[in-house]
DNA sequence: AGATTATAGTATCTATTCGAAACTAATGTC
DNA sequence: GACATTAGTTTCGAATAGATACTATAATCT
């Protein structure tokens, strides 16, 4: 039945939400906000080109002044240290401490990891994949940039096979090197490589 | 590589939480807010046993005061109306206005339902079955009530065979008959049934 | 029956988050 | 050099958050 497949499709959005806001957007956990957790969760995932403010407000859906307050909220309370960049002047590099990095264990988030950890392995795959594939088609119609690894980014250059004075691996948007650990980091440059079959159009033709 | 599978849960829970807030949590669309959003969409959704502010708060993850100062907002702008429910005189009923569903199809959220509209059919039902499944997991994790439909709930009765002046369904939790067309609301008193087995694929043909 | 306890909902407080706008400083472009 | 762009902050008013105290009704227990 033609209703019944409508029906899944909003069942799975409706899910989502659903899971994503019982999972981190409740109660006073350490006491911490949800979306001061979102913060530090950021800045523990993001690589070195997506450490600022504008970056955490670009992936958390909010404004850079907004973004801002949180951040200083939590560089008051110690879980931040800021630098300034070396090479832009204006840009602010943010660091965790290792308070922070301690209390991550203790995420709410973590629940949802474990749910995720409990599918049958055998489709995790899957599963990441049509999410990431999701994420690229809203992401897309709201103007908004999806984030995402090197692993499947089409700016990731480079085989794996180190040679004389070279790393593995570059990006090609920034021109620089990457270390083999950096390639799992959350990067707000991301632009999806491997096909992945993504309806509608792909790159460069954002809605303003 | 063991790392791989670990990193698939936790990319998952990831984009869960990622697709969430994109999706809902963004800018007022007509001039709402993503929270008031999700009220006008947790009404249209309800069944007639959930349309209180409790339970709304409990779907949401927040406190009945908050949930209370929402909706009454959303009242005074003639989004919702309120009464008081015969049988028990301390309960009010949240029905939506025309305004309100109305204004519905302008919902942020239909690009996540259009995403997961464009998955493949074929994927799409053991989809939504993890998710369902991660959503008791989380939920019980937390104390709280996943909420889900009628069709795979526990206190469902009937066969749907409508014999002489009884309804072909009933919830054996509230002791009500049940219309054919109420069985897909969501409800605050679910509980998981059907055992909601995710089928992958075969075993084997994962990637090791 | 009456006393106690639990539940549904509201009102009030303070803190946080939000979007918008105005602002500074550094960078880019022509 | 003039101009626009970008990164980040600050300020404002509105909305949301959790916590607490409160009223009214319902359920439970003698």
């Amino acid at each position: 039945m033609i209703k019944e497949l409508k029906m899944d499709s909003r069942a799975i959005a409706e899910l989502v939400l659903h899971l994503g806001r019982i999972a981190s957007g409740e109660g006073l956990v350490e006491g911490l906000t949800a979306v001061q957790w979102a913060v530090l969760r950021y800045f523990a995932r993001a690589n070195r080109f997506s450490r600022t403010p504008s970056a955490f407000a670009a992936f958390h859906g909010t404004t850079r002044g907004t973004a801002s307050q949180t951040i200083k909220n939590l560089e008051t309370q110690g879980y931040l240290t800021r630098m300034r960049s070396e090479a832009d002047r204006r840009s602010v590099r943010l660091v965790l401490t290792d308070k922070a990095r301690g209390i991550l264990a203790n995420d709410p988030f973590e629940s949802l990891v474990r749910a995720a950890d409990s599918l049958p392995p055998s489709v995790q795959g899957h599963f990441a994949n049509a999410l990431q594939r999701m994420l690229g088609q809203v992401a897309w119609e709201r103007g908004k940039p999806p984030f995402g690894t090197c692993a499947s980014c089409k700016h990731l250059e480079g085989d794996g096979a180190s040679r004389e004075g070279q790393t593995p691996y570059a990006c090609g948007f920034s021109s620089e090197p990457l270390l083999l650990e950096e390639l799992d980091g959350v990067c707000i440059n991301f632009v999806q490589g491997k096909p992945m079959t993504v309806k509608g159009p792909v790159a460069g033709a954002a809605p303003r």
